[in-house]
RNA sequence: GGGCCAUUAGCUCAGCUGGUUAGAGCAUCCGCCUUUUAAGCGGAGUGUCGAAGGUUCGAAUCCUUCAUGGCCCA
């Protein structure tokens, strides 16, 4: 370790751990410590525990010394306990002069109360167990500073509860969603993330190498394929919670990896699927917030099912004046998009710019949790075509903030219509679109051999999770996002 | 990709239109204190003012470039 600003904080606390070391108590010789109760057990159980016998560990997070006695804040999982060291126990007191803020101790002792009403542990026995040779945060502050939260998640953790209490809630949610679909019948599976293609989306890879099989793999853009292979199979209700990867710019509602939850489900439409989205999320939130209302950045939004529904080419018309299946070649496409001050590369291809007119015109001002539905079926090539009009899809998006939850839609089980939809995407491919996969001829193969009517689903985990925080950048769910190195010469965009 | 803002002690932050030796609280160190809890009392400032250039008699402060982060736009 080179010297370096907080140096001597450390080279303190080295000299504070040899001499515990030197009297007998390096407390990294613990491999275990008997712990019988947490911080809240102790203190929610006064004063039917009052006088009784305790063992308790955890850091230690504040030390009100009294000449010959302290008070520490001892923190848990559960909570704070006061642990109280006197005189009348010679040896913890000795420790004391070792101990620094951050220090990890075991200690036992009977419960007791304060003169001012705390319940506190009277300290019989203390075990250092680990020392903190950097220091804590301001006690009062935390850590705030966004960047070191990320870089340094474990500081975060230890010193924000808020920060702590997020997270938990992002696990209870994916929690909620394995209980919910489990309970509907399905079954949870684990499909390839190093795969030859692709496909199930629009976005551009990540590309690396299988040294033993001489070839490049990418890694997945989506599960779908792979789990409508599996309804194809037989197994007709599948699910997968999984990471995916997109090579893509990050920003507040982006990471490069995220999590996504896919669902399959045979014999059901988008229809279904909406309502078992509507029933997914009005679940989790009741059971998190206690309420179908959350409140993100000022805005109340409300998750009581059903959630409205608004037609995609009726919304662009109504915004425009124009129809948005007219726009069958790339000049009206850009034509259109000049006329509504839209600004975009041109040379971006026909569907692209659809895309971005659509979010630009459409998908912004859906605040509320709104279903879009109904999608051009150049912008679904996975989709199925509406028997009302077929130049529309049976497909939904769930909006919320502008910002897209989740994607679903009776999915395209005629192998000879997807065949079509493949060559269509190549041919956009050969006029630039690059986040398009190659064809996926096994796909075609496994399409051949008979996939029933199928609802499919797409649910961003991370976005649902920043909503039941109520935080409104995907770095907040998120525990150790990806950031720029901090290298001197830096730039690059590598792992910490 | 464009715009705006931020970067000062380990943490949270002040530091005015350039002017002596850069400050506060917490943390840290030394001394005192046996029921405190933002414990208290007395003492100590621990710093490459994000980095590199530039302007100036003089730069944390002004200019340029770069880095990292945040917000907005694309």
């Amino acid at each position: 370790m080179e010297d370096g600003p907080g140096e001597s904080l450390r080279a303190v606390r080295i000299a504070k751990w040899q001499a515990w070391r030197d009297s007998g108590q390096d407390p990294y010789r613990h491999t275990r410590f008997e712990r019988t109760h947490l911080a809240r057990d102790i203190t929610s159980g006064y004063p039917g525990n009052d006088g009784q016998a305790a063992r308790v560990a955890g850091r230690i997070m504040a030390i009100r010394g009294h000449g010959r006695a302290a008070f520490l804040d001892l923190h848990d999982p559960s909570g704070r306990l006061q642990l109280h060291v006197t005189a009348e126990v010679p040896e913890a007191l000795a420790l004391l002069a070792g101990l620094d803020l951050g220090d990890h101790v075991g200690a036992s002792g009977t419960v007791f109360q304060t003169r001012r009403g705390e319940v506190s542990l009277a300290v019989g026995q203390l075990v250092p167990l680990s020392k903190n040779f950097r220091g804590l945060p301001d006690k009062r502050h935390g850590l705030t500073d966004p960047d070191l939260r990320y870089r340094q998640r474990y500081v975060d953790l230890m010193t924000n509860p808020d920060s702590v209490r997020t997270f938990q809630l992002r696990s209870a949610a994916v929690r909620l969603l394995r209980e919910q679909l489990d309970r509907e019948g399905f079954m949870e599976v684990e499909t390839p993330v190093l795969v030859p293609i692709a496909g199930g989306g629009m976005a551009r890879p990540f590309l690396t190498h299988h040294n033993a099989l001489h070839r490049d793999l990418y890694l997945r853009i989506a599960t779908e394929l792979y789990l409508k292979r599996l309804i194809i199979g037989g197994l007709e209700r599948v699910y997968e919670i999984g990471r995916v990867f997109r090579n893509e710019g990050v920003d507040a509602n982006h990471g490069a990896e995220f999590t996504m939850l896919e669902l399959y489900w045979a014999y059901v439409g988008y229809e279904e699927i909406m309502s078992l989205v509507e029933r997914l999320l009005a679940h989790l939130c009741q059971t998190l917030t206690g309420g179908l209302e959350i409140e993100v950045d000022g805005t109340r939004l409300d998750f009581t099912p059903p959630f409205p529904r608004v037609d995609m080419g009726e919304r662009f018309r109504e915004r425009t004046g124009r129809d948005l299946l007219d726009l069958d070649t790339k000049a009206r496409a850009l034509d259109t998009a000049r006329a509504l001050g839209v600004h975009l590369d041109p040379s971006l291809t026909r569907t692209q710019i659809l895309d971005k007119l659509v979010s630009a015109v459409v998908e912004r001002d859906l605040v509320q949790p709104t279903f879009l539905v109904h999608h051009p079926v150049d912008l679904s090539p996975l989709a199925k075509r509406r028997a009302a009009d077929p130049r529309t899809t049976e497909r939904f998006e769930l909006f919320c903030r502008g910002s897209e939850l989740a994607n679903a839609f009776s999915e395209l089980n005629d192998p000879f219509d997807q065949r079509q939809r493949f060559m269509d995407q190549m041919r956009e491919r050969a006029e630039g679109n690059d986040e398009l996969p190659e064809l996926d001829e096994d796909f075609l193969l496994a399409l051949e051999h008979g996939m029933p009517p199928t609802g499919g689903l797409g649910i961003g985990v991370d976005r649902v999770a920043m909503l039941l925080a109520g935080v409104t950048s995907i770095r907040d769910v998120v525990l150790f996002p990806m950031l720029r190195s901090l290298d001197r010469d830096g730039g690059r965009d590598t792992l910490v």
